[in-house]
DNA sequence: ACTAATGTTGAAACCGTTTTCATTAGCACC
DNA sequence: GGTGCTAATGAAAACGGTTTCAACATTAGT
């Protein structure tokens, strides 16, 4: 048998309206009567309905988080920040993945849910022409994070790629002496590979070393292909002044898995590096040089925003950028030609 | 400016209960006035305010999921198995963790949440002696995963970890030659670990190889430590007829790291398997033999019992069993003695 | 003692749906 | 032409809260 705020005001002898009053506005009701309200609550294990309250309210204190996948460590810290943050804000959060087939346009709309959510944060890394005819198609608070950023109508928190690239360049070029540049990027629509992809070239070109079209190749941010690849191409990159660049610890890890296999050690014949330090980083031999990329952080800030402008409409977007850290390990020479 | 049923009554002119009819008994509402309707609601942009629909309807279609933790891609795969699961029984769901310093009576409290969410499937890997109390406190149905199974008052998941171990034990003994068993588990409260260790001791005891308490060592799931400890313990371990058995993926692969940092062959020194058969275990070298969880199975079957229970209370508790795989892969030896 | 301000409470409106129940119209049947 | 059905619709009552507004009691100020 459901107890409502009525059971409770009858219990305690008073009105409804002094139920609500205690559970929202304490300070408006005399502390006698309050006493006997909040025993009445406890003994009836009175909990506000939701639906009632949000009918009234108008919100839910639930946020939505829409990943492009769930799979691997990369999106599980994101959830792990923005759950914190979230919770630590008093709101809960539905994570949904826009992978598994639906297309992200009806997705979307499900989870904003006929106001069941009152905000959401997305995380959209494929480039499509629509994705902002679908952005804008929402009622309610949205931020972004990282990959796309489609015109400043939306709050957003992006990973500073520019910056994460150039201090990877600048010790590659400098401590280890790399003369040429393997690029190993995801699918071209990928807005992050699209970002790296870019950095790289002005960093190199800013270092005189070019990089070479045949030196860019698109996979799919997977261990196998990438793994294939460098099988197919050891022969060639096998250098100890060529590094090769994953978009990813994963293919990196995939690349030194091929080397092992061919018996090309690394760093000595060949360096590599991955990005985003995912946990596997460290568990790979050699242990990978790569770019920590502050997720729990995006996953946190994202929230902390999404939230930020739920109680408050007014403001303007505000842009996050978090700095990504250079994270040397063995994958890449340490001093010079060694 | 929102709209509501009201709204569209009006422009269609008809009334709320015709609207609401036509959004769900399409049959009760004549073919010319169904079109007036859905011509008035897709004009204005509809949506069915889902505070109003709970009220009335007591449930929101949505499922909650808490695991213990987020991390790693044991806890990711049971997410996308749920999710996809829970989206095609046309259910949202919330996934939220027990960690984060939160007790997990105040985050299932907080989860069942005033009836916002219909029910909760819940994976609870340690035992606490208020487990069943906590439990027991819902209102609304859930689901056991895995772990901890208090009573047969609940649905349950389970995997079913006999299995799993007698397929290993007799791969090892049988064909890899395995004389002495040296196994790793996480901490001693851990349900997993308690079922894994039982079911080792039965299997060897039955084997006449009774696995000693100085080979049981109770760690904490972690690379790091399982790394240390094999430093530390190699030399008594290294022996082709020993096999180190880990209870997941990571720690098998830190012995498998400190192995290889002192000189000493996996397989061919040393044995290890691992346990959960994570992404992981092929991106190591020597690839892990281990057991193959259905991680994506066990989130998804979760939330086909628990829809299933949220429309039909009736049913008494069902018990779902799921069975593990062995992997072979390379970090046992292929055939008896090599 | 009269007035104004303040503190405390309850009645009732409202939020946006679903659903029950009554009403009306159209139709077949005798 | 009345009677009994069925199909189509609307009015109104929930559902469980919050909030406005008015009422009343109390206290302070003069």
């Amino acid at each position: 048998m459901r107890v409502s705020i009525v059971d409770v005001a009858n219990r305690a002898e008073v009105s409804i309206s002094t139920v609500s009053r205690v559970l929202n506005r304490r300070d408006l009701v005399n502390a006698k009567t309050r006493e006997r309200v909040e025993a009445a609550i406890r003994e009836l294990g009175f909990r506000p309905n939701a639906f009632g309250r949000g009918l009234m309210l108008r919100r839910s204190e639930v946020v939505g988080l829409v990943l492009p996948d769930l799979h691997g460590d990369f999106y599980s810290e994101i959830i792990r920040g923005a759950d914190a943050k979230a919770r630590s804000m008093g709101y809960n959060l539905v994570v949904s993945s826009a992978a598994a087939g639906e297309d992200s346009h009806s997705l979307l709309e499900r989870l904003q849910n006929r106001g069941l959510i009152d905000g959401v944060a997305v995380m959209i890394s494929e480039v499509t022409e629509d994705t902002e005819r679908v952005l804008s198609g929402f009622r309610q608070p949205v931020v972004l994070m990282d990959g796309v950023s489609p015109g400043d109508q939306h709050d957003s928190v992006v990973i500073d790629q520019e910056r994460g690239v150039q201090a990877l360049a600048s010790h590659l070029l400098g401590k280890c002496g790399v003369r040429r540049v393997i690029f190993l990027g995801g699918c071209d629509t990928n807005a992050d590979t699209q970002a790296r992809l870019a950095a790289w070239r002005r960093s190199l070109t800013k270092a005189r070393l070019p990089l070479v079209d045949e030196d860019v190749y698109h996979l799919d941010y997977e261990f196998e292909s990438a793994c294939r690849l460098a099988a197919d191409r050891l022969d060639d990159w096998a250098d100890p002044d060529t590094c090769v660049v994953a978009a990813n610890d994963e293919m990196a890890a995939g690349v030194i898995s091929a080397a092992h296999a061919a018996g090309v050690t690394v760093p000595d014949e060949l360096q590599v590096v991955g990005f985003d330090d995912t946990r596997l980083a460290k568990l790979i031999r050699p242990k990978l040089t790569t770019v920590r990329v502050p997720m729990w952080q995006m996953g946190a800030r994202a929230i902390e925003l999404l939230c930020g402008r739920i109680q408050d409409e007014a403001k303007e977007p505000r842009r996050v950028s978090l700095p990504p850290a250079l994270v040397v390990r063995d994958s890449c020479r340490a001093n010079g030609v060694s």
